[in-house]
DNA sequence: GTGCTTGCAAACAGTTTGCAGATAG
DNA sequence: CTATCTGCAAACTGTTTGCAAGCAC
């Protein structure tokens, strides 16, 4: 994963160029977003964020997600059972590993060969823009506990 | 796509095998889906329903697509932002091709290698129970339209 | 006749939206 | 100073649930 520092101010950059307000808010979602390593859910970026800004509301942090979408700079992994998870280090489409009994979500480091991509593109006709590649399983912890 | 009538049938020795009743509503159910090789939301097998059967609940349909996922007999591709679609005739997960202009989805015919599946687990250490692959893309006639 | 199923409506959960007041620039 | 952003609450959407009446077996 990239230096949290350095995504960090990635991303303020890239707010301040399309002339977004640096509030504090926001710049405390991005900081917590770059230390992510876990894909978080909106509930628990709003629990973490709530700690320092007992007034912070879902909505805000909703808006905020919502404009780094917009930016291309965070990735969605959307439920509809669960709630979304969110990745703002990796904002390219990347496979994941999902356990299905602790409910972790971890990158799963198998580069989705271009040349399928190429294949699926090429076969079907089909633009691609964009793709998702979820593995469910039970991470090896839970298979431990039984 | 398997031939629908027999498909309907094989649902219906299932429903039998486990006691569960036959209603004309479920009936009716089955043969759509059974029929169906465009994954049809909740929404759209409810109104086709709703002209044979005119006071058919969207309670009675998710109930019963509920019982076909418990027995194993129907994918579910669950979205966040649009509504959840069903293949009730390729059960096993597969990959598909989402078309993001006419929210058409269609299989992409190609085979997930299980070597793909047996290098995660090995990788990770996970037991993988199932999987999900979807592109998203311009399907051919929406690059037409422009 | 028994108990599973239907149909309706209310509940539910996560996300989105609208708006008045606050604030970054 | 002004346009954007926050915070709150209400609205929204797709799905699930509870329960009385209906019906498969």
């Amino acid at each position: 994963m990239t230096d949290p520092q350095i995504r960090y101010e990635e991303l303020l950059h890239k707010l301040r160029q399309r002339h977004y307000r640096l509030t504090p808010q926001r710049l405390a979602l991005l900081r917590l977003l770059a230390a992510s390593e876990n894909h978080p859910s909106a509930a628990q970026l709003y629990e973490q964020l709530k700690e320092q800004y007992p007034t912070m509301s879902f909505g805000t942090v909703y808006k905020t997600i919502s404009l780094l979408k917009e930016m291309g700079e965070i990735l969605e992994l959307g439920f509809s059972h669960d709630d979304n998870r969110y990745d703002a280090n990796k904002p390219q489409p990347h496979p994941h590993l999902i356990c299905i009994s602790c409910h972790k979500i971890m990158d799963a480091d198998l580069p989705v060969a271009q040349t399928m991509l190429n294949e699926v593109a090429s076969i079907s006709g089909y633009q691609i823009v964009n793709h998702r590649l979820d593995f469910y399983g039970i991470c090896p912890e839970c298979q431990r506990r039984g």
